[in-house]
DNA sequence: CAGTGAGCGAGCTTCCGCTTGACTT
C-alpha cells in the first residue's frame, strides 16, 4: 500500500497530480464537498448558538467509505483541496468524516497545477485554517437561513414552490430593473451630419462635430452648406495603441462565448468540462487570470518561434476584482503546443477560443496610428471632422480580439487619403439623419454573469446554476424578440439640390435576452419592500466583509450570525403575518361593449385578463382571457387586452365543421374538427380566411401521415412515428423508445408490446414526475479521442472583430 | 399540448457552493 494518500477536489486533477509524485503517493479525489447542512429546517439550532447539523451526502457516501478505508492504511494523509473558504472547508470535513489524526494529517496548497507547485505545497504543509472554515460556516448558514426562511413567505403570499436566496434574488432584481428601465426610456432623436467628398477618386467621410434636435435647423444648417466651400484646415497625427485583454476566467469565457459563439452560460461550461476532462485546458471554473510561470515561458518561446521575437511579450495579469479568490489559473490551454484538437465542432470552437485569447494575452500590444482631419465650411463655424486608422503594427490582432456587448456598429478602422492643409474639397453630398437615444441593452445570460461578478456575487461554480434557477422558478425568461417600426428624417442636400425622406427602421429587436415575467416582478417587488437589506445590490459585499474579519479571527462566526438573524428573522415573522397576498391586480378601465370594468391579475394559470366582476349571477359570468406571451400585467394597456378577447375567432366551415383559431401556450392555432394546426408566423390569427385555414388544415394532414411509419392491425392505437429525434412507439397518450438499431420492417407487434411493457415498469420505479421536466442542455456526445493532438503549424488566422 | 381562473386544505416546495455524471420526447 502506498504510504502517502492525497485527496484533492477534482477527479481530472487527481489524475495528473499523480504523474507528478511518483509512486510512493496515491492521489484520490472527493469531488468537492462530501458534507453538506442536513436537508430539512432543522439543521440549524437558531434557538441557541446557530450549531449546524450536517450529513454526508447520499451520493457521497461510497467515497467517502474508500477515503476512509485508504486513509486508515496510509502514513500520512494530505489534505490538498482548493486554497480558499470553500476548499478549506473540504479539509475540515474531510478530516472530521474520516476521523484522522492530527499526529498523520496535513494541509497542502497550489493555485496552479504544475510539478514545481506541486513539489513546493509538499515541502510546506499546514494545518487547517478553523478561521477560515468558521468563515465558509458562517456563509453557508446564512444563506440556508436567508433562503428557507425566505422561500416559504413567497409560498403563502405569492404562490408555492417559488424560492428567494442571496444570490438568485438579486440576480432577478437586476433583470426588473433592467426592464422598467427601458420601460420609461424617453426616445430622443436628433440629427447627425455626414458629409462624404471625392478626393481623388475615393470617397472620404466626415461627420459633423455636433448633432441638431430639430429637423428644421438641420434643413436650414444644409441651406447654408448649398453654396459652400470645403477645406481642409488642419491634419493631426495621433500615434496609439490597444493591449490585449486577460486570458479568460469563468465570467469572461462565458461573456466571449456569449459573444462570438451565441452559446448560453450553461453550454459553454458544459463545453469547457469536457475540455478539461481530457486534459486539453485548465480548471474552468475560475476567478483569477494569473497564468503559471510555466505557462508564461511556454507561451513566450512558442509566439517566438511562430510569429517572431517581437510579437512576444510576458505578461503577468492580476486580478481587480476584491471578490476574487483565486484558487486557481486564468482558464488557458495545458500546452500551447496543441494549436487545434480533435473534438466536437462546439469543443473545437471553445477551445480555439480560449486558446487564442491565452495566447494574445501573452503577444505585443498593436500600434495604431489614429489621423484626424479638420474640416471647415466656408460661412459657418461648426467645422466637420473625418478621422483614420492605420495600423502600424498589428501584435496580439493577429490572433484574437475581444468582443464588446454593445453592440453598435462601428464602421471600424479607415484609412484617409492623402490630405494636404489648405486643400479644398469635392462635395458629393450632405446627409441628415434623425437618429435615436437607446437604452441600456436588456441582459443576456452572460451579460447578467458580468454584472453579478461586478457586484460580488456568486462564484464561478454557480453562475451557470443560478442561471437556470431564476428561469426554471418562471421568474426570468430568455427569449428573442421581434423589433417594432418606427419612421425616421433623412434630409440629403446632392448636387444643390435638398431632398426630404422619411424612412423606415426597425428597432428594439432582441435575440436571447432575458426578460422578467410577471411572477419575477412581484416577487421582487414583495421582497424588496419588505427584506430591503437582502436585495440590496451591496448585500453580499458586506456580509462578505465580515467573512473576511472572521477568516482573520477578529469575529466569532456565530455571533456574527445572532446579530444578522435577530432582525431578520422579526421581519420575516411579521411579513408572514401582515403582509397581503400578492395577485398583481391592475385595473385597466372598462370595456366600451358592456361598460363592465377590464382588469388583469395573476391566476392559477399565470396571468390573465377579465372583464365584469365576479358574482353569483350565472348570466354576469365574467369572460377571461389569458395574456400573451411577452405581456406583463404591469405594462399591458386597455387596448391590449381587450384584443384578448376577440379569439377564439370563428374563422369559417370545412366539411362541415367549425375552424376557429385562437392562442395557446404555443402559440396560435386553428382547431377543426377537435385537431390542432399550428398558424405559421407569416399567418395573422386575427386575419386568417377560410381558403387559407383549409390550406394550413389540409398540410397538416399530409404532414401526419407522412409522420406514420408503420401501424399495427392488433391494436389501432400503437403505431410508429417519425418524430425529432427519429421512429419511437406512439400508444395513446405515451410514447416509448425505440432502439437505433432496430430494423422497422422487422418490428413486429410483439416485439412492440414488449418494449412497451418494460419501459412502463422501469418508469412506475422511477420517482414520480414533476409537474415539469427540467430542461438540460445537450452535452456534447462524442468524446474527444484521447491525447491525440494534431500539432499544426499555425492554423491561427487574423481573429474577426 | 390547447380554452381554465371558487374555496377548502393534504403534503410538498426552498438556499449557496464544491464536484461529476445521468439522460434525454
Amino acid at each position: 500500500m502506498s504510504k502517502n494518500l492525497v485527496i484533492v477536489e477534482s477527479p481530472a486533477k487527481a489524475k495528473t497530480i499523480e504523474k507528478f509524485l511518483g509512486s510512493d503517493y496515491t492521489v484520490k479525489s472527493c469531488f468537492g464537498h462530501i458534507r453538506d447542512l442536513a436537508k430539512g429546517d432543522d439543521a440549524i439550532n437558531v434557538k441557541g448558538d446557530f450549531s449546524p447539523t450536517y450529513e454526508v451526502n447520499d451520493d457521497k457516501k461510497a467515497i467517502v467509505a474508500e477515503l476512509k478505508k485508504l486513509s486508515k492504511e496510509a502514513n500520512m494523509v494530505w489534505l490538498a483541496s482548493d486554497e480558499d473558504r470553500e476548499g478549506e472547508a473540504i479539509s475540515w470535513h474531510l478530516s472530521e468524516v474520516l476521523k484522522l489524526d492530527d499526529k498523520k494529517t496535513k494541509r497542502i496548497v497550489f493555485h496552479e497545477i504544475t510539478k514545481p507547485a506541486i513539489l513546493k505545497a509538499i515541502e510546506n504543509p499546514r494545518g487547517i485554517d478553523k478561521n477560515l472554515v468558521d468563515a465558509q460556516q458562517a456563509r453557508r448558514v446564512l444563506d440556508r437561513l436567508v433562503g428557507f426562511e425566505l422561500s416559504p413567505v413567497l409560498w403563502r403570499k405569492v404562490k408555492s414552490n417559488l424560492s428567494a436566496g442571496r444570490v438568485q434574488s438579486v440576480a432577478v432584481r437586476l433583470i426588473v430593473d433592467r426592464e422598467r428601465e427601458i420601460n420609461l426610456f424617453n426616445y430622443n432623436s436628433a440629427f447627425r451630419v455626414v458629409a462624404i467628398f471625392n478626393v481623388a477618386g475615393k470617397q472620404m467621410e466626415a461627420e459633423l462635430g455636433k448633432r441638431f434636435e430639430t429637423e428644421k435647423e438641420a434643413q436650414a444648417f444644409l441651406e447654408t452648406c448649398k453654396h459652400a466651400t470645403f477645406t481642409i484646415k488642419n491634419l493631426e497625427v495621433k500615434p496609439s495603441e490597444k493591449s490585449p485583454a486577460p486570458p479568460f476566467t469563468t465570467s469572461t469565457l462565458q461573456q466571449e462565448a456569449s459573444r462570438k459563439m451565441g452559446y448560453g452560460v450553461s453550454t459553454t461550461m458544459s463545453i469547457a468540462q469536457k475540455l478539461y476532462e481530457h486534459g486539453l485546458i485548465t480548471y474552468m471554473r475560475t476567478d483569477s487570470v494569473n497564468l503559471s510561470e510555466m505557462a508564461i515561458a511556454s507561451a513566450k518561446n512558442y509566439i517566438s518561434e511562430n510569429f517572431g521575437e517581437k510579437y512576444s511579450r510576458p505578461m503577468r495579469y492580476t486580478t481587480k476584482n476584491d471578490s476574487a479568490q483565486e484558487a486557481h489559473e486564468a482558464i488557458r490551454p495545458t500546452y500551447f503546443e496543441n494549436v487545434e484538437i480533435d473534438g466536437t465542432p462546439q469543443e473545437k470552437r471553445l477551445y480555439d477560443l480560449i486558446y487564442k485569447r491565452a495566447i494574445a494575452s501573452q503577444m505585443a500590444k498593436a500600434q495604431i496610428e489614429k489621423t484626424v482631419a479638420t474640416i471647415t465650411i466656408s460661412g459657418i463655424s461648426e467645422q466637420l471632422v473625418a478621422t483614420g486608422e492605420v495600423l502600424k503594427f498589428d501584435g496580439f490582432l493577429k490572433v484574437y480580439l475581444e468582443s464588446t456587448d454593445d453592440d453598435t456598429e462601428d464602421e471600424g478602422s479607415k484609412m484617409l487619403p492623402p490630405l494636404k492643409i489648405g486643400e479644398s474639397l469635392n462635395l458629393i453630398q450632405i446627409q441628415a439623419t434623425e437618429k435615436f437615444t437607446r437604452p441600456s441593452a436588456r441582459y443576456t445570460e452572460a451579460s447578467l454573469v458580468k454584472r453579478l461578478e461586478e457586484l460580488g456575487i456568486g462564484r464561478p461554480s454557480t453562475y451557470a446554476p443560478t442561471i437556470s434557477t431564476i428561469q426554471k422558478r418562471g421568474y426570468v425568461v430568455k427569449e428573442d424578440r421581434e423589433g417594432k417600426e418606427r419612421n425616421f428624417v433623412q434630409i440629403t442636400l446632392k448636387n444643390n439640390d435638398i431632398q426630404r425622406q422619411e424612412k423606415q427602421e426597425k428597432f428594439a429587436s432582441e435575440k436571447s435576452k432575458l426578460f422578467p415575467s410577471d411572477i419575477g416582478m412581484i416577487v421582487t417587488d414583495f421582497l424588496s419592500k419588505h427584506f430591503e437589506q437582502i436585495m440590496d445590490f451591496g448585500f453580499t459585499a458586506s456580509v462578505e466583509e465580515e467573512f473576511d474579519k472572521i477568516a482573520r479571527g477578529q469575529l466569532v462566526w456565530n455571533k456574527m450570525i445572532e446579530k444578522f438573524y435577530g432582525p431578520f428573522h422579526a421581519t420575516v415573522t411579521n411579513t408572514s403575518e401582515h403582509a397581503e397576498r400578492q395577485n398583481a391586480e391592475r385595473n385597466l378601465g372598462f370595456d366600451p361593449e358592456s361598460g363592465k370594468p377590464v382588469f388583469v391579475k395573476l391566476g392559477r394559470y399565470g396571468p390573465f385578463a377579465q372583464i365584469g366582476e365576479n358574482s353569483d349571477d350565472e348570466t354576469q359570468k365574467p369572460r377571461y382571457a389569458s395574456l400573451r406571451a411577452g405581456q406583463l400585467t404591469e405594462t399591458i394597456t386597455l387596448t391590449d387586452a381587450l384584443e384578448l378577447f376577440k379569439l377564439p375567432r370563428l374563422v369559417g366551415n370545412f366539411e362541415g365543421k367549425d375552424i376557429k383559431a385562437a392562442i395557446g401556450r404555443f402559440g396560435p392555432y386553428l382547431v377543426h374538427n377537435s385537431k390542432f394546426v399550428s398558424i405559421p408566423k407569416t399567418d395573422d390569427v386575427f386575419a386568417i380566411d377560410e381558403a387559407r385555414a383549409i390550406e394550413l388544415i389540409e398540410g397538416k394532414r399530409i404532414a401526419d401521415a407522412n409522420k406514420l411509419l408503420k401501424s399495427f392491425d392488433e391494436d389501432p392505437e400503437v403505431k410508429i412515428l417519425n418524430g425529432r429525434w427519429g421512429p419511437y412507439i406512439s400508444k395513446g397518450k405515451g410514447n416509448y423508445k425505440l432502439s437505433k438499431t432496430q430494423k422497422l420492417d422487422e418490428l413486429t407487434f410483439a416485439m412492440v408490446s414488449e418494449i412497451i411493457e418494460a419501459e412502463e415498469k422501469t418508469s412506475a420505479k422511477k420517482v414520480p414526475a414533476k409537474t415539469v421536466a427540467p430542461k438540460k442542455t445537450a452535452a456534447p456526445k462524442k468524446a474527444i479521442a484521447a491525447k491525440k493532438v494534431a500539432v499544426k503549424k499555425l492554423p491561427i488566422k487574423k481573429a474577426k472583430t
